[in-house]
DNA sequence: ATGAAAAATGCAAGCGCTTACATAAATACT
DNA sequence: AGTATTTATGTAAGCGCTTGCATTTTTCAT
């Protein structure tokens, strides 16, 4: 019942059904192309024989793997969980199988993942933001693999890209913010460097900031990675100080979760006391108490958009197009008027 | 500058250096063969070139992948994002790479992305919980594909497993919440089909209710999707009823969360009009307010050990061992004693 | 019926790599 | 110095599949 040692190849499958492994191959490949009755016989000794088609052999052979490659930063994100999910359902139901890799928010991990997956035969990959180093974009080009970058849409990138805009996004929470009457403002940043969704993003804040003419000097930044006790450590590092934020910034929701916990430990009331702010609009934003002032961003809908327009690239060839998805701001109770004294 | 058409192959690097294709291979997979000129003259040969093995080829030359399944519900569950971050890691450590695949929940999906993976030649395959077809456990065995459960600890299983004892871990929680004076449980639970988990986490409520004499027909139970919304929803059917239950007890704290959320709507506090309980002890649990009291699960030790334990397989064909790992409670704010009216 | 065109199938050449096995070069030993 | 070992490299046979081209069978029009 159960003795095989290697699994049974096309050639077995040919000799029990008593054609060629032409025709077999044809049967899985393109069936309209094989007579009824042959196919009735290959169908079924695959099936007595319990046949899968050996994926590697069919690589080497037919030059194409199916398969999409993503690097993301950590899995450990409900955003790039989120998006990436939907990435993955779009790509089942073209037929592609996803690989992905997580790049711990490290270049030289990222380039090497990148690397590994071409070696596999990625057909396209999907990669997060524009920030990396040249050579790469000249190895992808080269060896011309279809690539796209998520989570950050600039226009007129060496890649085309599926995203928002991060300044605009965040330019305009914080004009929302300054017209509450704010005007010492703080910012928890995502580590800048190699990602441009944070530098941006902190960005927008300064324009904004400059555009309604407040000192550019007096905003206070805090550069930590994208964790809560970070962010926890962030927030009291900058309320502990003579002249406290009236309002903190995140760069994210997971840092705006620890900020706001912190600042519950602290006793400071929010928004009374102090406001804080978020951006992704994770289902953890609407659970928190008080909820999560945010900026909502369409990661399923991004993933899905980045599948469809990696498969088109893929298999026409094309360029890709990108397109740019709105944000919106989410208003809940972590943001207020700055506190009149 | 860049005009390669295709990659360049292992001949390329051959013919460059002067040395037959055995010796680059050489170089490559046991470089402690070939003698140091020799294998300068083809390092340099191969980074003049950029040549990066071919994945596929090596793959049917070698019979060996390097690459490991991994088949999980969902990305979107912090507890298996986590863990298989871990396992990810520690793979990567040891020189495989990781290949993920969510099903959804679904049995069939399930089902169909062993064969992909088992297909694409994984090395070996870690999948969650014990429950599914026998055919499948067949298919592996014949196959003779190391393939390792975690997430729930059976011992004596089909396949070695790398987990916890899910009925224990609820059984020591129901049992302290019995302690605390409560009568009137009710349990959200996850959908118990197909999910070993949810069904032994049910069943651990279950029994502490008949180990302390309760009434086990008094009991309410309300299965539903892992989602924050369904734990919302769950909760408030719940508590709409004529005598509500004095606790609910999630059957994760994704539940639990929506449980929460959903008591403070209605005006309820928690502990002191209803306990609520979750378990896994995700990151939200603790930022929660009240904080969410749970069974603490050591995801990442996990994922690492199922990780260490895989490979060990793969590399020794060995049965494996598994391991149970240990759960503790963690006491927190949501559970409290019996309100005394 | 009969030859031409169309459809179905078979043949066999790779795809890029690993790895026995064979051979050549270097080193050791008497 | 001469032979036995050891070490380094080359040769070539696949791994299981797809696919262009050749061949056979079927279909169709005359």
């Amino acid at each position: 019942m159960s003795k095989l040692k290697s699994a049974p190849t096309l050639d077995d499958v040919a000799k029990k059904a008593g054609v060629s492994t032409a025709t077999v191959s044809r049967c899985i490949n393109t069936p309209d192309r094989v007579v009824e009755a042959t196919r009735q016989r290959v169908q079924s000794a695959i099936k007595e024989l319990g046949y899968t088609p050996n994926f590697a052999a069919r690589v080497m052979a037919a030059k194409r793997t199916f398969t999409i490659g993503a690097i993301i930063p950590t899995m450990e994100n409900a955003i790039f969980a989120r998006g990436l999910q939907a990435f993955q359902e779009e790509l089942h139901r073209h037929g592609y199988t996803l690989l992905v890799s997580s790049s711990a928010y490290k270049p030289e991990i990222e380039e090497e993942q990148i690397r590994t997956l071409v070696a596999r035969g990625a057909d396209g990959l999907l990669l997060i933001g524009h920030d990396r180093a040249a050579h790469i974009y000249e190895f992808l080009e080269q060896r011309s693999i279809p690539a796209l970058v998520a989570w950050s849409f600039v226009p007129g990138g060496l890649l085309p890209s599926i995203g928002f805009d991060n300044l605009q996004a965040m330019f305009d929470l914080t004009d929302k913010v300054i017209k509450l009457g704010h005007t010492r403002l703080a910012v928890i940043s995502g580590i800048t460097h190699g990602n441009d969704r944070a530098r941006l993003r902190l960005e927008g804040v300064q324009e904004a900031i400059r555009h309604n003419g407040l000192n550019p000097a007096s905003l206070q930044v805090v550069e930590t990675p994208y964790e809560v006790e970070n962010g926890a450590e962030a927030f009291s590092g900058l309320m502990s100080q003579s002249a406290p934020p009236s309002v903190v910034m995140c760069g994210n929701d997971v840092l705006a979760a620890g900020a706001l916990r912190r600042a519950q430990d602290m006793g400071l009331r929010v928004p009374q006391d102090v406001s804080i702010t978020g951006f992704d609009d994770i289902e953890l934003a609407r659970i928190l108490r008080p909820a999560l002032t945010t900026v909502h961003v369409p990661h399923r809908e991004m993933g899905r958009k980045a599948a469809l327009t990696l498969v088109e690239m893929v298999e026409n060839k094309t360029h890709g197009l990108g397109e740019r998805l709105q944000t919106h701001i989410v208003e809940r109770q972590s943001l207020g008027p700055a506190a009149t004294g």
